[in-house]
DNA sequence: CGGATCCATACCCGTTCGGTATCATGATCG
DNA sequence: CGATCATGATACCGAACGGGTATGGATCCG
């Protein structure tokens, strides 16, 4: 059986023509190398060299299988490498789901600082509603999401990426516009747009227990799943909304925010399987600040 | 070291997920095979199956792995079967001088036939004036080449291709325009257009031969290297000239041809360095018809 | 809980590999 | 033109490695 030692044999003959001078950049003495490039031709049933007395030449059969040999060379250290790579999760996929929230508030930045340092590690970055994720993750659908925090869960580990207050998002012509700090007292019976409890209930268990504490019911009057949506619709005078306050950062015509007293704040979390087994996993996690990634 | 068969076997194993069977399809017994996979993962420093009771499973590394190697094997095997395809001729590079006049002749089916059944063959086909080809076959410019044959010459092997009579190309206003056949007694005086001795000898020697043959001397009044050219400048009026039958047969508006006499013929041949260690030179050479080739 | 299945380990033997010593051959030089 | 040198091939030896059989340990299944 030909072996890639004999093809790194011959490579280091072809290049130096020579068998001694081989040999010792093989750091073998000169009979191995002999006899196991005469192995070689015999395997292949080819002569690769013709020997001279002061020097070999190839043959033309030896340049051809001189450019062959360098090409499985290099596909050998190339597989060796990519093993290595592949097992410290710095060669690979990585399939992250998250809220289209997060992508204005925590995922551009993770992504390119990752994808800075670990450049070979194909990202599919996939958005989806937040109750769909943590299932999606136990499914093995992705290999993290990042969303509200949903609280403990069996089988997913979270860690706590980016927190935020909510903050009242109004229309300019409401009767609050003026006021500097809302609470909820100020809140009875406004028609609420929020994202629906099945879809981010998170964020909607904390609109209710805000309103709650100060001995309010909520009137929900619109759902919408997304925040951009729910921030538009409250643009167009439908209502009023809580909304993590990263919304007001960006510029929407015809929507004032406002603080509210003793604002509730939501977290963004990044959550995984402990049991995935993606190499690729613990860098992007020790890159989303996970301790002991 | 890592090696070809530890790849292998790697491969059996991962299609299989089973030491038993892929151990059976490498005609090895088992344990060898749990070493051998043992070694490589150790080599590798990367775990690549994950051994269940019932079944094994890759790991991340393992499935990457596995397409890597399989390109390895591919590149190997790939190697392997053209070095012997080189060898054999059947795979490589030829390159080919021939005198333009052949393009008429031999060379398009001796190509079409050569490269149909040696496809992998890479032909370089140049052309050149008769007298620089035997020199650069000489010199290792060209594995072969075909041209008139220049006699027998010190290092070059030559073969009879073809052979063909000349004729005499006429302007159709000329005086021996209605003359069927012509003799050297019909040419003294006349405008002889030739190619230059220097450039086609073979075929300027015969002409002169023919015409001393009748005790004439020829009078060359023009001289162009190719036939082509020879035969457009007698349509011009020019002169006449003796040209390779085989000019006849394209359909050159405004010349004659007419049948000579005890004509003369020139043989076209293929010629080339029994020193030439090309491979590909000897298919190339049986295809021609050169016998023990 | 007993048997079956499957992979890992232990041990043996034959092959192969690399090392040293030596030979055959062709180039080089006085 | 013959002595010398350089180079690759061959012979032989000891160590390493690969493959085989026997067996152990873990897990799954009835």
């Amino acid at each position: 059986m030909i072996d890639i030692r004999q093809m790194r044999y011959f490579v280091a003959l072809a290049e130096t023509l020579h068998f001694g001078r081989a040999a010792e950049r093989l750091h073998i003495s000169q009979p191995p190398l002999s006899r196991q490039i005469a192995a070689l031709e015999k395997e292949l049933g080819v002569r690769l060299l013709e020997r001279g007395s002061r020097r070999a030449t190839l043959t033309h059969a030896g340049r051809r299988f001189l450019e062959d040999a360098r090409a499985v060379l290099a596909a050998y250290d190339q597989a060796c490498r990519n093993a290595r790579l592949a097992d410290l999760g710095e060669l690979g996929e990585l399939s992250i789901g998250f809220m289209m929230h997060a992508a204005y508030t925590v995922v551009p930045r993770l992504t390119r600082r990752f994808v800075d340092k670990h450049p070979l590690v194909r990202i599919e970055l996939r958005e989806a509603v937040p109750s769909l994720l943590v299932d999606a993750v136990l499914a093995g659908r992705f290999d993290a999401v990042i969303t509200f925090d949903p609280g403990p869960m069996r089988g997913v580990a979270a860690h706590r990426l980016h927190e935020e207050r909510l903050c009242l998002a109004l229309n300019p012509g409401h009767r609050l516009a003026g006021k500097a700090a809302v609470g909820p007292e100020d809140l009875p019976g406004e028609p609420l747009i929020a994202a629906p409890a099945e879809a981010v209930p998170t964020l909607h268990d904390a609109i209710v227990r805000y309103f709650r504490s100060g001995g309010i019911e909520p009137s929900f009057r619109l759902e919408a799943q997304l925040q951009q949506t729910v921030v538009s619709l409250v643009a167009e005078g439908l209502g009023i909304a809580l909304v993590p306050a990263s919304m007001s950062r960006i510029g929407y015509p015809d929507v004032v925010f406002r603080e509210l007293e003793d604002a509730p704040s939501v977290a963004h979390v990044v959550a995984w399987r402990p049991a995935n087994l993606n190499p690729a996993l613990r860098p992007f996690l020790a890159e989303a600040g996970v301790p002991g990634m």
